[in-house]
DNA sequence: AATCTTTTTGATAGTTCATATCAATAATCA
DNA sequence: TGATTATTGATATGAACTATCAAAAAGATT
């Protein structure tokens, strides 16, 4: 699974990756991603209505997303400004910063879930 | 609903609305609630595991939110600063970014869920 | 190699959050 | 008042997971 896992840059939802792989099981197909999860291998990102896609994170530390709505392809991005801000607001807010997370969500130049227009 | 809706500053999930509710039907109130999620009136954070979070926001426009991993206080936050850097960012990325989303997550001080302390 | 032990797996059922259905009730109006 | 329309809520359905647990696979022990 881990191989299929590598094969896909873009983004994916467990469904699809669970009939890619009709040997295995749903089960272990969630639990391998909760692995992934975990070890910041793949990232879970919201769709603007909530439905969750998942993504190979090539970067392991500090990066964002943006999420097509149409097709829902994943690139990562950093923006180093974006850190050096975050740390700036963070003083500001009251209590203890654990984590953060940013997307965007775009919709694609020449998504083919809108013809490759 | 609405009444009970507005003395509620902190985040709150839906099923503690509807507990409080009980003359009112689930389905009411998921219905009430997706009506004051397009009208831009309530927020629906996820938390990080994913469950979701709801909060009244009184500025309407770009703002963001701090969540709190432990009791689920939400506190919005605008950031200027933000916004500006984010038009910056937003042209680097390819494609046309059509929104975004920025939660911080984090303890806050004096939490009730962690006996004050 | 044969047996025991541990781990991994996957079918099934359950949970959570939310939406769809649809008849009953309530509100509006002619 | 009776007809029309809108709102409601019990129930069912659906999506995305998570829990259970026995069977299969892998490893260790003799």
């Amino acid at each position: 699974m881990a191989e299929l896992l590598e094969q896909k840059h873009d983004g994916f939802t467990v469904e699809a990756l669970s009939e890619e792989l009709p040997s295995v099981g749903r089960a272990t197909v969630y639990r391998t991603i909760k692995l992934f999860l975990e070890a910041g291998v793949v990232c879970k990102l919201p769709m603007m209505d909530g439905s969750p896609v998942y993504s190979l994170s090539r970067a392991n530390r500090c990066h964002y997303h943006s999420v097509c709505v149409q097709c829902g392809a994943v690139r990562e991005f950093r923006a180093a400004a974006f850190e050096r801000l975050l740390r700036a607001v963070i003083s500001d807010i009251p209590g203890q910063v654990v984590d953060h997370r940013i997307e965007l969500y775009v919709t694609c130049d020449y998504c083919p879930a809108d013809g490759g227009k």
